[in-house]
RNA sequence: GGCCUAUUGGAGAAGUGGCUUAACUCACAUGCCUUUCACGCAUGCAUUCAUGGGUUCGAAUCCCGUAUAGGUCACCA
């Protein structure tokens, strides 16, 4: 019987949920879910100084509210995988350090940074071609080790690369891709404050819980022999790797946090009125294409389709237009009264001249439904009716300054005063009647009203806007 | 610099030797609808697959070189 599959979504604590993040997340949740496995949200906080409180919590809901909920985590662990943080883990990586130490394939390394340092500069400047640990402290006899033990120096603990081996592995993304252990230095396992380093911490874990299949960034490509060499030296069976595309920016650089076009963090996406599942079918289609070129997919398609032969080694570019686009189909869809739910907290922003009642708002909020892109946007369209635009253009003068705009504007004025009710029929026939009355027609007619009202040329429905202000305040702007 | 990877229109991309005079979606343009904008609908948008060679009856698809871009070479993950 088949290994049952077992994926991992692993960050470390040093910030929010980052879109990249929530893509590779993604990913590997949707593998799971296909093969009926398990993913497992795991804390990778090795990097003390970098942590940042509360971030484990964020992330992991940030990722609960974006529908990718994992089967374990810290909230939701399971004895026989835990614990689920690697800061409470240090003495099983010590264990099994010592034993790689005990196995003659590791051993303690006494260097400074600044000895390290100086080794790659003298390397660098006899025309090494790359730099790689000179292997300095591999035969230190006790006598030594106790010398630099008197200095005070605290030792790491590096890894034996082989010599000459060949690492090998079937990339789920890339097909085929090797190493020679050649070109890698003996690198630290354990840190000299007892820590273990990223690539054997993975390892130790992955192996720990089981992990059977692992899809990551691509920076993680060339990380892979390292931690192989750790599998080899265990005799264990290293998961499957596929190394996903990075995400970049328009101009193809990498996504960086200093990258101000584009919003780095879920949160800021669930602030602005995204929806989580415009994000997931946004995400899913970043770096990966369905056979039958369909474009949206709920997250049950997305399950049955998803395969990671078809994730693009060519890097992924973060289309902004294309993330408004998803949003503004899933805003469209969403049902009058799940469209209400989500709408509303914004149009609570918005400061209307009389109270509304939700049956009001609701009604309203219909309006923009089929316009908006986030729900962020709603704000500001009504913004711009309740409040008028103050500072007219050239263009909106014009249209005032003509001489069928008072007559227009006052006939309108006098018969809307007279109206019982004020709805889509109504203010139709009044202006009709307008027409009719004044015999101007067309743009004449509906311009200067609607820039009296709002101040804009362009807009929604005029009966739409009178129904937003009431007749009072449409009478005053009339005036 | 070493190692690894990628390169199809403004963007995401399909394409794995003949069914491709390169699909689909977004963007953009035009037209229709409409008092206007948006929505919706319709139409248009790569003689060409970074570039130079080669293999083949036939190449975007296979091979080699060049260019460009990215990743990595930490006691960061």
């Amino acid at each position: 019987m088949d290994k049952k599959v077992r994926v991992r979504y692993a960050p470390s604590p040093t910030g929010y949920l980052h879109i990249g993040g929530a893509r590779s997340a993604l990913f590997n949740y949707l593998y799971a879910k296909k093969y009926n496995g398990d993913f497992v949200f795991r804390i990778e906080d090795t990097d003390i100084e970098r942590n940042i409180p509360g971030a484990e919590d964020s992330q992991l809901h940030d990722l609960i509210w974006l529908g990718i909920v994992p089967d374990e985590s810290q909230e939701k662990p399971n004895p026989k995988y835990g614990p689920y943080r690697q800061m409470e883990k240090l003495d099983i990586y010590k264990m099994y350090a010592q034993k790689l130490v005990d196995m003659g394939v590791a051993y303690e390394c006494y260097c400074t940074e600044e000895e390290l340092a100086e080794m790659k500069a003298d390397q660098l400047a006899n025309g090494v071609k790359s730099f790689k640990y000179n292997r300095h402290c591999l035969n230190l006899t006790e006598e030594e080790k106790e010398k630099y033990r008197k200095e005070g120096r605290k030792p790491t603990i590096r890894l034996k690369m082989m010599e000459n081996h060949v690492f090998k592995f079937h990339d789920l993304v890339r097909g085929d891709v090797s190493f020679n252990s050649n070109d890698i230095g003996d690198f630290v396992i354990m840190k000299s404050n007892g820590i273990p380093t990223y690539n054997f911490a993975v390892v130790i874990d992955d192996h720990l819980m089981e992990i059977t299949h692992v899809l990551r960034g691509e920076e993680h490509l060339s990380n892979t022999p390292k931690q192989l060499q750790v599998y080899e030296y265990f005799g264990w069976e290293p998961p499957q790797f596929g190394h996903m595309t990075i995400i970049v920016n328009q101009n193809g650089k990498k996504l960086s946090k200093r990258d101000h076009n584009i919003l780095q963090f879920m949160s800021q996406y669930r602030d602005l009125g995204y929806l989580p599942e415009a994000i997931f079918n946004f995400l899913f289609l970043l770096g990966w294409t369905s056979e039958s070129n369909q474009e949206i997919f709920t997250k049950e398609e997305a399950i049955q389709a998803f395969d990671p032969a078809r994730l693009s080694a060519s890097p992924s570019m973060f289309d902004n237009k294309r993330l408004l686009w998803t949003n503004s189909y899933y805003i469209k869809h969403l049902s009058d009264e799940d469209y209400f739910n989500f709408i509303l907290p914004f149009m609570k922003k918005v400061e209307f001249q009389t109270e509304k009642s939700d049956d009001e708002l609701k009604k309203i909020s219909l309006i923009f439904k089929q316009e908006i892109h986030t729900g962020a946007e709603i704000v500001e369209l009504l913004n711009g009716i309740v409040k008028v635009k103050e500072n007219l253009d050239e263009e909106e003068k014009a249209v005032l300054a003509k001489e069928t705009s008072p007559k227009v504007i006052e006939y309108f004025r006098k018969s809307l005063q007279n109206l019982d009710e004020v709805n889509e029929t109504s203010v139709k026939a009044l202006f009709k009647e307008t027409q009719n009355a004044t015999g101007i027609k067309g743009k004449d007619l509906y311009m200067p009203i609607r820039i009296k009202l709002t101040g804009h040329m362009h807009g929604i429905e005029m009966f739409n806007i009178i129904d937003i202000l009431g007749k009072e305040e449409t009478l005053k702007r009339l005036q």
